[in-house]
DNA sequence: TAATTTTTCGTGTGCGAACACGCAAATATA
DNA sequence: TATATTTGCGTGTTCGCACACGAAAAATTA
């Protein structure tokens, strides 16, 4: 590893000196920085980011606001592992990591767990924007103390933000469209189930819908596309008599599009002929969504990634805060196709991170 | 921010001692051992990862053998590129990573790299074992300098390493199976088109075409899978020939399925309307590939992660030296299912760290 | 009690970079 | 030419921790 010293020597001048061109600070001669700047070039040097964090005193902190999970709602908890890796990676570096957790169903608890969280007066912030009208406040708060923030997850449309990380929403939509025209046959129809009120999320799984839609309309083939709204589907029996009620009164349907990520609730009511016709695509690699794809049931999930997605917005806050890089707006994450076969490779960094965890 | 001196202060004691707690190192005695203990214990005390780091100076090095590369044979620069991203990460805890180019058509190449690769004394090698018989060699000069060595997207099987980091290719090939029967219509035959001499990594297109055969054979659907041999890829004349000549005896054909990464050099010998008709399924995101895809002839690409992979070996094998993690023996990365309109989402990674790098 | 061994602990140095202080050389002013 | 001012640069200290060396204190032996 080349040092400042290292540097110095093959120039012939002092430490310092080196250290005035890296930081351009000024006081050094055309001629010596030119000099510098050449063997710098091709020594191939970088600052070794440990001991400039420990002689800048680096104490960075980045503090995280995320609804919080638990085991029949676990979508948050693969985020927030993600999260949990990167903090650790870039804790030597000087860059802490805290954590607000949020009840996701709630307005006030949401802005409530912002205000524990703005105490501690961190340098960057990432959060999942959940509602509109409490996020404008917060942004308006982070702006007063020039904070960095970058929305997780959720992308909110007409708020400016530092940055976005995770899915581009009407693609993947645009891309499960393009699953369902080769899993349904021609001239059969199919259709998209969702509930007719939706919480937090609900701008993505609009997005989906479109892109989905847009899939549909640009293609050659016709099949119709029928459009079927539930109440909800943690209620068993009337997401059960409405999906039955609608394939009965739709015969010729043979795929179903669930753009949220609850698909294996509509599994759980369909009869096993159904099953069998029906090809079915969701989003989100929940346990309880992946049993469905391993089983043959559900022939295609789109996954957000969300694993990734936690890791690499820690990363690009820290590497900001540390190495001054710049913030790339939109970090789009792959929009990954899991199938019963490719799932399990899928899962696997985050699988072998949980097992370091508990160890 | 609490800190060694702190402690011993206040348990009247030096900074070594309490040192010598905290590794315990034994040579304290067990009542201030107890002492320093509990005022660690209530002073919520954690070593400062940064200032540790430092003051450990790790020097492990890591040398990597890995076939070279030029724009019209680019398949091994994203690995490298992969490497490079590790290779700057793990510089601050300490590891140097070297890299050791050979030309993978020549066996000589392959073994006096090594040999110039084997004089720095690594600590640790990451290496594309491309020829089995020089492979045994290298492995039992590693094994006699007690190095740690992991294979790099080739598997080679009956030889022992300490681990692996690529692709499953039984899965992958069974994988692009169930994408063939959903991409040609029933009733209809597919092919299987591939060189009938193949280099190096020829062990991994065998298991791809057995996973392909194997999906073909347990599904319900007849469709006829037909075999086509040619004598090379770079002749477009005699591919055109072969191609044509097939395609005409089999006209009922639907699908070709390229088990290498040279599917291009296929889509570049056929006509518009055979492009139209033809499901064409192949292998890796090389730049002919991609383009192919997204201008629709090329219907699925199934990606290797070539750039993970050299990210991931050098994670792997750092986490090992530095935090004595244990090698995982095979670490399979995502089977990625690339189609037009995914494929950009997938390289964002990797053009982000290119872009970085040439600044 | 003196000599020796063992236990227990304090001191000092280095890791690589950041930055303040202040001295010498170069340039400007009288 | 002597003095003042700027410019260019070297030196020394600090960050918090790891680890080696060796000294004082305690325990053991003669």
């Amino acid at each position: 590893m080349v040092r400042i010293k290292d540097i110095a020597k093959e120039a012939n001048v002092s430490e310092g000196t080196v250290d005035r061109v890296l930081h351009n600070r000024g006081g050094v001669s055309k001629k010596t920085e030119e000099k510098i700047k050449s063997i710098l070039e091709r020594r191939n040097f970088s600052i070794n980011p440990v001991a400039s964090a420990l002689a800048m005193k680096n104490n960075h902190s980045i503090a995280v606001l995320i609804p919080e999970y638990n085991e029949t709602d676990s979508f948050w908890k693969l985020p927030y592992l993600g999260l949990l890796k990167a903090s650790e990676e870039v804790k030597s570096i000087g860059v802490n990591v805290t954590y607000f957790k949020f009840n996701q169903y709630s307005r006030e608890s949401y802005l409530e767990t912002f205000n524990r969280l703005i105490e501690t007066k961190p340098t960057a912030v990432v959060l999942v924007p959940m509602f509109l009208q409490e996020t404008n406040l917060i942004i308006d708060e982070l702006k007063k103390i020039e904070a960095t923030y970058v929305f997780l997850n959720v992308d909110v449309e007409g708020v400016d933000s530092s940055a976005y990380v995770g899915q581009d929403s009407y693609m993947s939509g645009y891309i499960a469209g393009k699953l369902m025209k080769l899993g349904v046959p021609n001239g059969f129809d199919c259709c998209i189930l969702q509930t007719s009120t939706s919480t937090g999320d609900n701008q993505a799984i609009l997005k989906r819908v479109k892109g989905f839609k847009d899939y549909f309309n640009t293609s050659q083939d016709e099949n119709v596309l029928h459009e079927l709204k539930v109440d909800s589907f943690s209620d068993d029996v009337q997401l059960a008599s409405s999906v039955h009620q609608f394939l009965e009164n739709n015969p010729n349907i043979r795929g179903v599009f669930v753009p949220s990520s609850r698909i294996s609730a509509v599994v759980d009511v369909l009869s096993d002929v159904q099953k069998q016709s029906l090809c079915l695509i969701g989003f989100d690699n929940t346990p309880q969504n992946v049993a469905c794809l391993k089983n043959g049931t559900v022939l295609f999930l789109i996954s957000q990634k969300p694993f990734d997605q936690g890791y690499e917005a820690v990363r690009i806050v820290s590497d900001h805060l540390v190495k001054n890089k710049v913030l790339k707006e939109k970090l789009y994450l792959p929009i990954d196709i899991l199938t019963k076969e490719n799932v399990d490779y899928n899962d696997a960094n985050q699988l072998m991170f949980e097992k370091d965890l508990n160890q």
